[in-house]
DNA sequence: ATCTATTGATAATG
DNA sequence: TCATTATCAATAGAT
């Protein structure tokens, strides 16, 4: 149609091309609306121009007719991959569900709750198991109490041999100057306050 | 086109209307497919006749075609259903693992174990916790214990009595039948292993 | 299905 | 982009 039979190839000229999609395009959803009237079709048609613009039609619902399509043409891959998908999701869910109700029944019996459903062998196992932890933890105090007293130690120490120094400089002083008395460090307590140490508090409560 | 116009309306005679389906359908794929080429545009077409048969073209990839079609119109609806749902349940699992993780953090600070990362705080109310844990568990215990006692007790106490009537029912015999010695029962063993509780077996150790 | 008279679509042009 | 028009394509109705 037209002056002239078309080659199906892509048209050359950019000019042409544009020219030629606006007015087939048209005449494509025109044809596409009249097959959906006159033969109760129904009709869903998505064009994209080589530029990106998006052009649509659709007789009905454009979600209900590619649904439509999924269901017709996708029972091999849709199904078996969303749908399956899906259902992977919702068991994780349910087993993780089932986890954390296992975790928190755990965690009641630990804290000696909810006891009612568990007979004598299950309470005794609960119970070494408590002990257990309580000597753990215990130790744990322990071990962090003795390092911190080491810790403790070992600054006293440096700060007495700080003093030391620090006695025995003074002495030079005064030596040295004889009959200057009283001229600088009163006492050490200053610079003792400067050793104190600064790790995380320890509150013994 | 063809011989005499025709009105856009649904054609009633249904053969009619089904040859014209055919025809206009044709004519319809075809035009499709010449945009598509001529033109360089990315055309899908869906149609589904008034009977239920399904009919598609698409240039390049029906997927992905339908992919760009919901990108461009579906950043309203799609992603505000479809999307949206899918990102609520990521969010969920997400939280579960979190769920999932402290619970077993805390399940194992309780065992005493990876207990290098709390502080002396931490560690007291642990062992508090811990303490508590297995006062309960003790208590639970005890209670079991003493309700079997009881039982024990009630069912002891039974015995007793059965026992006393037994024997002055066999008192009454040998009185009755003087002479006629060694008839019956022999002692009221026998009948006190009929009365041993048969509840829930306790194991002691 | 096939044919064909007729209408519809559109390529080239202005 | 818009209008015109010569030409070809699509198709309604008949066979």
């Amino acid at each position: 149609m037209g002056r002239g039979k078309v080659e199906l190839k892509r048209i050359e000229n950019p000019t042409n091309r544009q020219v030629t999609f606006s007015k087939r395009r048209d005449g494509l959803f025109k044809k596409a609306i009249e097959l959906s009237i006159l033969c109760e079709a129904e009709v869903a048609l998505l064009v994209f121009s080589s530029s990106g613009k998006s052009y649509q039609f659709s007789s009905h619902d454009m979600d209900r007719t590619i649904r439509k399509y999924r269901n017709e043409k996708g029972l091999h891959k849709m199904n078996s991959h969303g749908v399956r998908t899906i259902e992977v999701w919702k068991n994780e869910m349910d087993e993780m569900k089932k986890a954390i109700d296992t975790l928190e029944t755990k965690l009641k019996h630990l804290a000696g709750e909810d006891l009612s459903t568990l007979g004598m062998k299950e309470l005794k196992q609960l119970e070494r198991q408590l002990r257990m932890g309580v000597d753990r933890v215990r130790s744990r105090k322990w071990r962090l109490l003795s390092e911190h007293v080491s810790l403790l130690k070992r600054n006293h120490k440096t700060l007495q041999e700080e003093n030391c120094n620090l006695q025995k400089k003074i002495k030079l002083h005064e030596i040295l100057s004889e009959g200057d008395e009283n001229s600088g460090l009163d006492s050490s307590d200053h610079v003792i306050q400067s050793f104190i140490p600064d790790g995380q508090p320890l509150n013994m409560n």
